[in-house]
DNA sequence: TCTTACTTGAGACTCAGTCTCAGTTCGGCG
DNA sequence: CGCCGAACTGAGACTGAGTCTCAAGTAAGA
């Protein structure tokens, strides 16, 4: 029993994957909490592997370096695919928000718990911030390849790109109010953000008061 | 002879400072060089102190990370002076894309050269891209700043943070583009992305096709 | 059950970055 | 001019990230 099934469609994953999954997981859950409650710099990959029973050669197999452990993410394929979801017709910038927002309320509490501490981690240590950015479902690159799809040209669109410039910068502008108001939820602001700038970019044509 | 003008309203270096000053600037030049013709990884610090003929220690006396060293800058002064300088009245984008343009331009072909070498790291390493986006004179808080001023809001008020961020997010996208058509030039192209994003966000308004 | 291929742990190695200490050099003052 | 204190430098030890190699263990498949 429990043997892996070949024939069916879905192609079970076997004992040997399952537990690297677990491995992973594990030490994603280990490093999270030990940064949370030590500070991501007073925790070495020695401590996170130790945590998690396993050498410290290992954990750098699953994970190239110690930002990547924060990457490791099951929600940015759900905002992906809440936004394909989208009905045609609707305009860009409201389809994100949206998106967003149905994804991140689709998570179960604990998934949730994660991507909080996930983001705080983002938001306070600048070196995770920095990965998090130029490998997320939110960068530019991913967010031109997403628009440019959704609107039917191509990803290296002048106008494609500088949309997506402004979405990632909006994440931007987002992740600067939080830190601002740590009360804020993260989320919710970063979707305020890209409503308001669905009625044009405040201040742009502001003058210059002497 | 040459000693230090203490009485003067302008506080002449002294020895001291300036051999300082030509380390910095030393260490600096034989960086960038090492960096373009080795590569950024394959450059160690003793590297670049050797070539500078300075100690280990004194390189991270100089600069406390490798990265640091790409950061050292005239040129982020002259962009800020350069906006403080346009007229009141004009519109906070066309203000931002011309002050950009005439510090630019006001460089002599040794800085340009150094800017051009900089900005090309910039693109090409990604730690020197984050570091540079967090420090430099682009990044959200320093707009935000600048832009409050000019508009005589607060610098935390929501929709001053707003603006910085779509001007944060313009230099990334310029970023993209220069990635995507090397042949461009970085200043003028953000300069340009700036100028469109005057007439409103390209594709703000476009539906989902399908 | 036996072979093969993948996975792991141990440990050596390079390099970034921090720190301490001792020696040198500059600046200022008598 | 000569001396003292402060600033600067070089040497070297130390921690921790990240890479690599090798030997031992374990799942997969026949």
């Amino acid at each position: 029993m429990n043997r892996r099934v070949k024939m069916s469609g879905v192609t079970d994953p076997g004992l040997r994957a399952r537990k690297k999954a677990r491995t992973r997981a594990e030490l994603q859950r280990h490093a999270l909490r030990l940064f949370r409650d030590r500070g991501f710099a007073a925790t070495t990959a020695d401590d996170i592997a130790a945590a998690a029973d396993v050498s410290r050669s290992t954990f750098f197999r699953y994970f190239p370096t110690k930002e990547d452990v924060v990457l490791l993410d099951d929600v940015d394929p759900l905002y992906d695919a809440a936004f394909r979801a989208q009905p045609a017709g609707t305009p860009l910038l409201r389809a994100l928000a949206r998106s967003m927002r149905t994804a991140f309320a689709s998570l179960d509490d604990e998934k949730r718990a994660l991507e909080e501490v996930r983001m705080d981690l983002a938001r306070t240590v600048p070196e995770i911030g920095a990965v998090l950015r130029e490998r997320n479902t939110f960068g530019v690159d991913a967010v031109a390849a997403l628009v440019g799809e959704a609107v039917g040209r191509p990803a290296d669109d002048d106008d494609v790109v500088v949309f997506a410039g402004v979405v990632s910068g909006a994440r931007l502008a987002a992740q600067a109010l939080v830190r601002r108001d740590p009360d804020r939820a993260y989320i919710e602001t970063f979707a305020d953000v890209l409503e308001v700038l669905a009625d044009g970019v405040p201040l742009a044509d502001a003058p210059i008061v002497t």
